[in-house]
DNA sequence: ATAGACTGTTGACACTGTCAACAAGTGACT
DNA sequence: AGTCACTTGTTGACAGTGTCAACAGTCTAT
């Protein structure tokens, strides 16, 4: 009877070692018996709290999910002038500092979202940090005469989609690399990720134009 | 002897069998001895023409990279109006069309980039068919005095870099069916799309604000 | 005290990628 | 013609993986 690590919950110490050899090997990397065999535990411990590899990983992105969101929060309250910046710029920073854990939570196929119930929740939770923050931003402005509440509501989660659409996938672009390869001008690589905001900045203001015939098509 | 399908070369033979195991089963459930078994050969033939399973993963990527070119090359001739926006449109419809490819070529961590410089090559056209689409664009328009040849380059590449990010970004959301469970405002979904080409529209004509400070502070 | 629940261990199975040794066919050179 | 090297494919092994089944302790409630 080895009396290792147990004394702190091996349910908690799995997703502890988990975490460790995703942050040393990547996602693919990662093997059950690895994690048993850095608790110093039998290959099969594991499998008394987690019903296969899927449900573990699960777990993780669920702690993924919540480590991000509080910093999304923390983030858009600490900015002073702008909530919204401050989350942006928060949401690339994440991204930029803590790779792996960004991949796993947004680059790798779900395992079974149905069967996870949690990890959605604590998933869906960023975005309604991103979407209450526009919805805000929208009541208060009031720049437009359009006072109808679902409607801002709508117009605030369209918003969020587009927002949160370019800065996954800018993150996504820079994770990968691809930049290097690309043979671009001189200062393009470092101004790309300021464009982007900048861009995204003017989109917000004027709003959209054209295409949007097609949507309304479709009501 | 088995004169199965070889005299139409094995090695061709294997990309082929390879895509059809990964449109059945995805990238991740695809095992070299499984393509073996699909050509009635044995598990160590494909090793003859492919010294691991990373460099067949690497030969499917480029061909997927091939098609895609040529798709959005045909979309944007085939628009008469807008040869971006055909482009634009292409996009979003190869990647809803053909989700598995599209999770490989941009979803699949790459297998060390510098051992496939081949795969390098016909992913970076893609890009180069956005870039010199808005180099023209640029060009013709001559809207404002910039007349500076690299400079306006530089501003393609950004701008290009933008709409890849946010296509990128929107088509990763569409494929991870994320949407079903953010629990929208009706029509929010289906209007995403059109609304983010929309916003795309909006910050090319009106170019970037604020925020750009920082980009020039570190020319 | 005893029965049952947790929790952990050992041993097996099928499956994978990959290495090594071997066999059959091909072409070139002497 | 004969030999030699090379290409292509086969068989057999090895370590590693996720997972199932059977077993052994320890804890708790009756």
């Amino acid at each position: 009877m080895a009396k290792t690590i147990h004394e702190l919950d091996l349910k908690e110490a799995c997703i502890q070692a988990a975490r460790e050899v995703i942050a040393e090997k990547g996602v693919e990397g990662l093997s059950l018996r690895d994690v048993a065999r850095k608790l110093g535990v039998s290959h099969q411990a594991p499998y008394r709290h987690y019903p296969s590899r899927d449900h573990l990983l699960a777990a993780i992105m669920q702690r993924c999910f919540e480590d991000f969101a509080i910093f999304l929060d923390h983030a858009s309250k600490a900015h002073t002038t702008d909530a919204l910046l401050g989350m942006g710029e928060a949401y690339m920073r994440y991204a930029a500092q803590h790779p792996l854990e960004y991949r796993l939570m947004f680059g790798t196929p779900w395992p079974e979202p149905a069967a996870h119930p949690d990890l959605v929740r604590h998933a869906l939770h960023a975005f309604d940090l991103l979407r209450h923050q526009l919805h805000q931003r929208l009541q208060q402005g009031g720049c437009a005469a359009q006072a109808d509440a679902p409607a801002q509501l709508a117009q605030a989660e369209l918003q969020a989609l587009f927002i949160w659409s370019s800065m996954h996938g800018m993150a996504s672009i820079q994770q990968a690399n691809v930049m290097q390869h690309l043979v671009l001008s001189p200062g393009v690589p470092a101004q790309a990720e300021p464009y982007l905001m900048g861009m995204m900045h003017t989109a917000l203001t004027h709003g959209p134009t054209q295409a949007q015939a097609s949507a309304k098509a479709f009501p």
